[in-house]
DNA sequence: ACCCTTTGCACAATCGATTGTGCAAAGGGT
DNA sequence: ACCCTTTGCACAATCGATTGTGCAAAGGGT
């Protein structure tokens, strides 16, 4: 493109030497193909006065080697994934590698559309977080030998090579608080239900309600996307057909942002009339008209290991030892628990 | 990669016609270099049981076409930039493009390697929200023939295409209903001084404030980014320094997010004690401790409108007519401001 | 029957790099 | 002086597609 480009040839004319001794000169092969001090250094001059930058393209195809990952992650716009797509892009940089980014709309649809245009690419490696409810055609890529790396969302007996937050534990981390601040009737606002996420954190939830011997209830979990709208119906109809509801645990920062309207629309205030955690720590949490405590997942680490994990697959040419990858969580604690018992003694 | 990759040449085998004669054939010009409809199908039949797809890099080299888009923003994991890699990234995978994404760390010399690389890359166009400072860089891929669309942030004076807010009449439009709620000493938490829309900012404040003969003192200007920390030190330093303030005008969310904090250690309230108005709406400005009045710029339309720009130019060839492109903006009147006048009348 | 046009495809060059190999010139040993 | 090794580079093939051109076979007109 750019118009008048500056090719190999020109440099190795300018040079007055051939093209391959241009291109040894070039990448450093001067020593292991003999190309004396002085000629390397004219390739070396000529180069940097025609600010040559070789074609990756022309390299690509001879070397077989395109130096591109894909990324492929269900909604871009959300914090979440942005920050993953962040991270991912800056180490991958670092290390020479280039990301192709795309997003899913959260359809496995679009996912495997996606998925094949950046192998028509010549991807080397892929980090996606799937729609999450089918993994077949990842497994293809698996067994075709192009390195994948899921984040956010695994599947359960997985092949595949996985980074994502230690959901059970922080499911159970947040309903312990709730619990111990004497809430029984605690809805639950899921995200789409299949998706490891989703699931690993409903059976934290269960385990921790069976534990401390309260009844497990599956009509107290509603929702069925990781969206707004999905946690403002779910919260909504909660609210009206559980009436001694006291407290929400939203699977999802827009979930919660969803709940937050239906709360409002209902008259209840947070906390006095109804408690809440939500999934995902967010900068504006502390200022919400009731702080939230929120479980705050380690997105940097999901993204730099995700990162990491592809990118020293392809250098080293070994795959991870670990397949699962499991980052911790951390519960931040403001003012949207109520407690219940403090109360009943007053 | 993928290993056994099939490759045109073993289509060209199984349909049992040359190379030339494949090619053609599944690009659509069997008609027009006179393949017979019978071997045009038995080389389709051929690709779709291999399921051959052509390399694009071998496709790349040859035409002259990577179909690569490059985008170059600030901070990715801001949502802001992050809905405007959404809104590129999936115009232009519906229009055959795919998107190089890179980060530039709010750096110019970040800014000016990545841009490198992304041309050894050859992608055919770019899109970026640049640093701002300098344009030089910029405006040599523009000489160079690579069409360069900016959005969001422009330069003055410049031959670039730009897409951005209206922000000089959404920082009046701002203002005045500060000022019509009887505010006089508003303190300005700036950005990044120089870059367009910080400055178009100031400058839409200025007219405001003179067209209603409020002074403009630049001392009540104050910070250095758009980020919570430059909000957080500025709002600070203005709590303390002008004690008659009554009002805060915030030139980004995460400015805005930083003043909050500032002023809740300051032990004060908005509205009552300050009032606030923030740049960028968000899902959650309607949940804050006081709901912010927020100007809401019109993301999707800036990203959409940016890759339009960009994809209409490389599939047309000609460059749009217009150069700068203003989208409108909406100020969302929420609780945050507080009505001086009445409180003095009562 | 002969010639000219059309049909239907294959050959070979090409995009811009990398890399295995070959060969002349220089150097070194006796 | 002769031969062998080392030095220093160039030639040409190659990655996987696209595309200009040439040519044999078929068809059509008189």
């Amino acid at each position: 493109m750019t118009h008048a480009a500056t090719k190999l040839k020109h440099v190795a004319e300018a040079a007055g030497v051939s093209l391959s001794t241009a291109s040894r000169a070039l990448s450093g092969k001067a020593v292991a193909y003999r190309i004396s001090s002085h000629t390397e250094q004219l390739v070396l001059d000529a180069a940097a006065k025609l600010d040559f930058r070789p074609s990756q393209v022309a390299q690509s195809l001879r070397t077989q080697k395109t130096k591109l990952l894909g990324v492929v992650l269900p909604d871009v716009s959300n914090p979440f994934f942005a920050s993953i797509a962040r991270e991912v892009t800056t180490y991958a940089e670092e290390n020479g590698y280039s990301v192709l980014l795309a997003d899913s709309r959260e359809s496995t649809e679009v996912e495997r559309k996606l998925i094949a245009q950046l192998r028509a690419r010549e991807i080397e490696g892929l980090v996606i977080s799937p729609v999450g409810l089918h993994q077949q055609h990842l497994e293809k890529l698996h067994t075709a030998n192009l390195p994948v790396v899921l984040v956010d969302r695994g599947f359960a007996e997985s092949p595949l090579v996985s980074v994502t937050s230690n959901h059970r534990e922080a499911a159970r981390g947040a309903m312990k608080i709730l619990i111990e601040n004497g809430h029984q009737e605690i809805g639950i606002l899921q995200g789409i239900p299949g998706t490891t996420p989703n699931d690993e954190r409903l059976s934290g939830i269960e385990e921790e309600l069976k534990e401390t011997g309260i009844p497990f209830t599956s009509s107290m979990i509603q929702g069925n996307q990781f969206s707004e709208s999905s946690g403002y119906e779910a919260a909504k109809f909660l609210l009206k057909k559980h009436l001694g509801i006291t407290a929400f645990f939203a699977l999802s920062n827009q979930i919660g942002l969803g709940a937050l309207q239906a709360i409002a629309e209902a008259g209840r205030k947070i906390p006095q009339d109804i408690s809440m955690i939500t999934f995902d720590d967010h900068p504006y949490s502390e200022f919400l008209a009731s702080p939230m405590t929120t479980v705050r997942q380690n997105i940097k680490e999901l993204g730099r290991l995700a990162a990491e994990l592809i990118v020293k697959q392809l250098l080293t040419g070994r795959k991870p030892k670990k397949k699962v990858h499991q980052v911790p969580v951390e519960i931040i604690e403001r003012a949207s628990v109520f407690n219940l018992l403090n109360s009943e003694k007053e």
